[in-house]
This record gives structure tokens, C-alpha cells and sequence, in this order.
DNA sequence: CGTCCATATGCAACGAAGTTCATAAGGGTC
DNA sequence: GACCCTTATGAACTTCGTTGCATATGGACG
């Protein structure tokens, strides 16, 4: 149902057809919530029959039609009542770490830490490119501005971590010698 | 088809049955890859048609009959295959942070996120206690205790980062009135 | 000239995971 | 005596997400 709420977020911001929305997942708010065009076009439609967003189609010439999706009063009372339900835990499903728990192969183990740790660094690069630009000045920020700002803050704790676990697992394999 | 390999790690460490799995993906295991006993038979299920399990039944009194499940040689082969396949970056789906993102309600999300840093304490308190308990001495590990204990430190950082972040927020949001 | 990419929308099939329910015996609590 | 907890296994249903496919046009690359 998450994604849902992640679709009215992102039109909240701006009204957009499901192709602009699927662009918007491949990286803003789908960092947080990733998602692929067939699932976001599906949910569009859910939601519309549930009346939450309303499109306008606008016809365009050499190209598909393009659907423009806007949210509702009722899709924002929507958001309006999730606010108010409490967020639980999210469950931590990590392949990586069933596969270090079940260590078998430790030259595997180092080549696929190293991979990790390098998709940390260029994912936070991303972000912190993007708190410089979007956000220079964060004591500047409030209301929605703030909250974006704090979900990108998440994200960039998220990959400074994940680099220093990568770390201490580089250190405890390379430093000792073959299993 | 991650929760197969999950499992068969867990069994490697010690033969067991679908109610005894699924106690220990209460806790240890199951802190990287949570799962319900309902989910667990149908995959042991799956599994010992495929033959990577086999299974034992143990007749007890006054109780239901016991399928005790144990690793096969084909089981261990899966695993070191999956061992070798590259586990690429892990989807991090956050509710929470799509709920920051599209800021409505400021008291709510102050609820929200006191809440979640109690609940990151405390499963940080549980993760100390375990390496306390267990691996009292890193430098001495090797192998799977190694492996184990890389896990663990995962975790420690995940719940590290989490309370983090959840400062961060209270601080910003405490620190200005009201929205 | 053929192939690939961007724009733009979707359906169909499948698989993984969550939720609810069923069954069955013994022991403890109100 | 009624109800709940623990032990023990599993089926049925639903929702969510992934993968593959279909369609249509124009422009860039080789």
C-alpha cells in the first residue's frame, strides 16, 4: 500500500503523467521507495477508481497521448490519515548478510564487499550532489522543504554506514590470511 | 528465493525442524531475513522436493509428531554456488522516509520518530548483548563465527545510523516552533 | 537501411511474502 | 468449565512486485 502514498507524495509536489512519474522514481522519491513503470501505471489506475487522483489527457503530435494525473481532496485526505498511522519497522531483508552469515567462500565474500562498498561511494556522491544543490542552506528550510531534506539526511547516513561496515569486513578478511 | 538460502545456512549450523526454524527467525537469523513458520514449511517443502533437505520424523507423546530437516550434499552445492553469485545492492523500501518526504503533520511525525529511535535502542541493546555473549574475542574468530560475527557488526551499525538519523530529525523539528 | 533509444501507455503471467484459518494435544489461569 | 499458551504442521487467499511482452512514432548512430 506503500506505494500508493509515495505516488500522491510525488504529485503532491507536482501533477505528472505515469511516464514523468516513473523518471521520478529512477531517482528522487524512488530512492527511498523504487519502483517500475507497470506498478506505478497499475496503482495510477487503482487510485483513480478509488478517487484519489483525476488525469486529463492531452493529445500530442509524433507522440503517445500523455495522461496527466493530478491529486484529489480526497487523495490528500488520504495522505492526511496515513500521516497520523505510525510507521512501523521496516524488516531489513539482507541477501548480504544470510550470505556472511553462512560464510563459505572468502575470496566471494571480498569481491562482493568491494562491489558494495563502490556502490555506496557513488550513491552517496548522488546525494550529497544533491544536498548541495537542492539544499545549501538547511536552517533555511521548513514544512515541506525540511522534510525532504531529513529524508535525503537518511539516505546519506544510510551509505556512510553501509561504507564503514564494508570497512570493517575489508579489514577483518584482508588482514587475516586465506580461510 | 532468498529465504532458501537463509534457511539452509540456518540448517548448516545445526539440523532442525519447521517449528524450531522458525524460532530462531525470531531472532538471530531472522534479524537480517525475517520470516514466518508458515512461509518456512512451504519453502522446506519446496526445497526437499528439490532435494537440498531431507527430513526425519520423530514421533513424541503428547505432542505433534516432529519433521526434522538436515542439509543434503545437494543443498551444500546450492550454497556454494549462491556463494560465488554476486548479491547486488539490497532495494531499501522506507515508508518512514517517504512519509518525511511529503511532511504534513509535524507532531505526528515527532510520535513516529521518538518511537523509532526507542525501537532502535532497543534492538541495539539485544545486537551488544548477543556479540558480548558470543564473540566476546573478534581477533580469535575465523570461518563461519567470523562470518556470524561480520553479520552482527551490520546490524550494530544499522541501529547505530538509525538513532542518528532520528536525532537529526528531533533536533530539527524540536528546535523551530510549530509548522 | 537497420538498429537502438526516447517518448508514452499498458496487459499477462509469475513468484515471493503477508494474512487468515484449520487441526490437535496437553498444561496453566480465571 | 472456558479460555489462552506452547508445541507442531500446514492450506488457502490476497497483495505486492518483477519480468516479459505489445504497440506506436520519431530521431540518432553506424
Amino acid at each position: 500500500m506503500a506505494l500508493d502514498h509515495a505516488i500522491l507524495v510525488s504529485l503532491t509536489e507536482r501533477a505528472a503523467s505515469g511516464y514523468d512519474l516513473a523518471r521520478r522514481f529512477d531517482a528522487s522519491i524512488g530512492y527511498f521507495w523504487p519502483a517500475s513503470h507497470q506498478q506505478i501505471y497499475k496503482v495510477l489506475g487503482r487510485m483513480q477508481e478509488a478517487g484519489w487522483v483525476e488525469s486529463t489527457v492531452h493529445e500530442q503530435h509524433g507522440r503517445p497521448d500523455k495522461k496527466n494525473y493530478a491529486i484529489t481532496a480526497a487523495g490528500e485526505a488520504e495522505l492526511d490519515r496515513w500521516a497520523t498511522v505510525p510507521s512501523g519497522r521496516e524488516a531489513l531483508r539482507s541477501d548480504f548478510a544470510v550470505k556472511l552469515r553462512g560464510f563459505r567462500d572468502r575470496e566471494a565474500i571480498l569481491t562482493d564487499t568491494r562491489a558494495r562498498r563502490a556502490d555506496h561511494v557513488a550513491r552517496l556522491a548522488e546525494y550529497e550532489a544533491s544536498e548541495k544543490r537542492f539544499y545549501p542552506d538547511p536552517s533555511a528550510l521548513d514544512g515541506a522543504g525540511l522534510g525532504a531534506w531529513l529524508a535525503l539526511r537518511g539516505g546519506i547516513h544510510t551509505e556512510e554506514r553501509g561504507i564503514e561496515w564494508c570497512d570493517e569486513i575489508l579489514t577483518a578478511l584482508e588482514g587475516r590470511g586465506s580461510r
